[in-house]
DNA sequence: CAAGGCCTGTGAAACCATTCACATCGGCCG
DNA sequence: CGGCCGATGTGAATGGTTTCACAGGCCTTG
């Protein structure tokens, strides 16, 4: 909340991104990386503010940067010839995203754009390979990253296949909710990009959120849905295909 | 086939798994790994054999071993409390797998059963992390990995999400006959184990197979498939919803 | 504050995959 | 070489989702 940190001046960073990057510092990825390979990284970030709505990347690019949120939250997601698209995840504020595309020097997997208004760091390194090969820390740093996203995907891979209907939806509301705990059990999300990320229509989303919130588990509120009741939905989840009553 | 590879031996290695080894040694994810690092983490393999069916590990357990497929193909496989299951990849001769547990020191996201039988190296390593940690090159080549498999990850879920039957059936088919491309464009694949891929019934998949079949895309055999126009489905799948006809 | 645009809420009809119920075929094994 | 079991091939009925067509509500913007 207050509490100034204690960051120490970085010689030759420009003044005016200091406070910021003392977000990146804090954040678990970096929090432990030793202070020079900090701010050999940080040499070639870029501060940027875009609107809501712009194209940050799209799939298929030559991808040279990883990008880290300082606010705001980032739309990773693919969209098909015929118009629908799929949400793949949501990147918030103190996290970093397009680490693929960097790591392996292949094109980017999917499209990222401003979901909101939002406030980046774009760290742009064409070398960055050899970089992190001489950063241990930092290398592992990136296999526990690449180890999560990978948990998440798989997760998202396994519900789509395996769930019907109220069970994919359930399980995204507690992975959503797991994200945001420290905000409490409000998840700020629209039923359009919960139905992205689940793969159904925005009807049917709608139908069994209100089913649900008829029963009390989850309270609706615009652009945002209140998990009330987390153990009935996981129970759902457990119980396989049943839409909980 | 002949020509022994002038592999040194490593002094305390068992001689009886030299030859075997040597597969792993001229897999890509070794191959430019310097000789200590490999006799290295070599010391701790353990050759096995399985029958098909064996189950090799479970969602959920601790996981402290990497596992190398010198012959035979591994299943990885999720499943839902009702039976369904879901096939989320098959690890072929000369690939590895487990390395998500391993290096993030979580349990196992997934089963890994013998699909027929097989032969497996077990690299059982409590201390990996440290051991990654202090070979760069290794660290780079398991990032590589892990990239890789997020690739391939989230083209499952962009499949299964944005696709309908056809589309996906006719991803499928081509994600595997890549996969299989030395071996021509036969897939050994019965249709239930595709169906668990695309997460679609058998009947489904037998029906739009058998439809393609009859324009000459594809020859369906007992336990294989051969594509026979992958340009046809390609194009089915770049023109989105649309069953090719 | 008035307007327009996203977001939400709902119902009826159409559609497509699943489910269920068999029949055939191919291989493996005793 | 029979028998069995796993794999393939089909059809009819069922059911859940999508599609389509609107109606309010909330919030932002001029």
């Amino acid at each position: 909340m207050t509490g100034a940190l204690p960051i120490e001046r970085t010689a030759g960073a420009p003044l005016f991104s200091n406070n910021k990057l003392s977000v990146l510092r804090k954040h678990p990825y970096f929090a432990d990386l030793e202070p020079e390979a900090f701010d050999q990284l940080c040499r070639y970030a870029k501060h940027t503010t875009l609107k809501r709505g712009t194209t940050i990347f799209s799939k298929g690019d030559p991808g040279t940067s990883l990008i880290a949120v300082i606010s705001g939250t980032v739309k990773i997601s693919i969209s098909s010839p015929d118009g629908r698209n799929a949400i793949l995840n949501l990147i918030e504020a103190g996290e970093i995203f397009g680490e693929i595309a960097l790591l392996d020097g292949l094109s980017r997997t999917a499209d990222a754009t401003a979901n909101t208004n939002c406030e980046l760091f774009v760290i742009d390194r064409r070398e960055f390979i050899p970089f992190v090969r001489s950063q241990p820390t930092l290398a592992m740093k990136f296999i526990e990253l690449l180890c999560a996203r990978l948990r998440w995907t798989s997760d998202q891979v396994e519900q789509v296949i395996l769930q019907d209907l109220p069970g994919r939806l359930a399980s995204a509301l507690l992975r959503l909710s797991d994200k945001h705990k420290p905000q409490g059990r409000t998840i700020s999300i629209t039923q359009q990009e919960i139905s992205e990320m689940v793969g159904m229509t925005r009807e049917s989303i709608n139908k069994q959120l209100r089913a649900w919130a008829t029963r009390g588990w989850v309270r609706l509120e615009h652009g945002a849905i209140v998990v009330l009741k987390p153990e009935s939905l996981q129970a759902l989840v457990d119980a396989g295909a049943d839409d909980g009553e």
